[in-house]
DNA sequence: CGAATATAGTTATAGTTGTTAACTAGATGG
DNA sequence: CCATCTAGTTAACAACTATAACTATATTCG
């Protein structure tokens, strides 16, 4: 608060000699929001380098995941699990439909809703993409010791799990 | 991968009996991406839902933080250390400024930078969201001890740590 | 049965955010 | 003093998210 306008009505000022770099010993450093969405950031820009030749967003290949492991999930039911709403879900899988990875079978009991599958393509695809990003998820917390990262990935889980218990 | 549609060119199946809520069990779960994501986004609602009274966004509570630490810090040194994007420091600051919390102060030696400092008001309002965004942390992230709670700011601030000094 | 209500998916729309390119004013360095 | 650089700004745009409303089908219940 080195503000030294006191005699004079123009709003001038002397800099600072230092130049702050980082929030390095601010408070925002104790700030969980913070550092979360600073980490979040730095891991998807690792993530998305590494499927940018694919073409694949995160949004894409959480959805291509849920879908392996639940083939036949209907988009409804993909939007609770992703936390995402509907009218997401239907651009997403739009998308893997046309390239041909994915495809929407109506189903017999009820013909509003439409179970989702993986195309043999699409399967593969996805085993690739889960490699891929095993790996980035490593190359985006080198700082970080396997234990440390195992502790991390519980933690997290444990808002997020809280979280949709909550509502 | 169990579709019934052999014999037939209609494209139906019958669908699963249960339907899964949550990624539990899935390969989702153990990405590291994801879990950051999926936190940083219940966090975030808390805080939100905090500070909406106040109608301050996450950014503009870092702002904040930032002058309030380094007062008469420039603009671009402020996008430098939040990470962001200068443009979009203009916008930021002019809301913070419009709404008498911030404002800026050409520098005498260079007249191309401004300063930026907080009014009375702004530190008045800093200070009281601070004491709310500790407070939205600690509720967002009931699921965890204290000592959890520090072990994973500790290990956030490593991976963004590391990041920024990648580049 | 059939009218009212609910649900799955979709469309359209708009708000919000982040990104890029280009511009202006002022500074710097041969 | 000319070329180059930097701080801040503007404008255009791409991406993401949220909301409302619509269609087709299902369900409930008088």
């Amino acid at each position: 608060m080195a503000i030294s306008k006191k005699s004079t009505s123009i709003q001038q000022f002397e800099p600072d000699e230092q130049e702050p770099t980082s929030v390095a010993g601010l408070v925002l450093e104790n700030r969980l929001g913070y550092a979360l969405r600073r980490a979040q950031l730095a891991v998807f820009k690792h993530f998305n380098e590494a499927m940018q030749e694919y073409e694949i967003r995160p949004a894409q290949f959480s959805s291509l995941v849920v879908i392996e492991g639940y083939p036949g999930i209907t988009q409804t039911t993909l939007a609770k699990v992703l936390d995402i709403d509907p009218p997401r879900i239907v651009s997403l899988i739009n998308n893997l439909e046309e390239r041909g990875l994915a495809l929407r079978v109506r189903c017999k009991r009820d013909k509003r809703s439409h179970g989702i599958f993986l195309s043999k393509k699409g399967e593969a695809l996805t085993e690739q993409l889960k490699e891929l990003a095993e790996q980035s998820d490593i190359n985006a917390t080198q700082s970080l010791s396997d234990i440390e990262r195992r502790q991390l990935l519980s933690l997290l889980v444990k808002i997020y799990a809280q979280e949709t218990s909550e509502e």
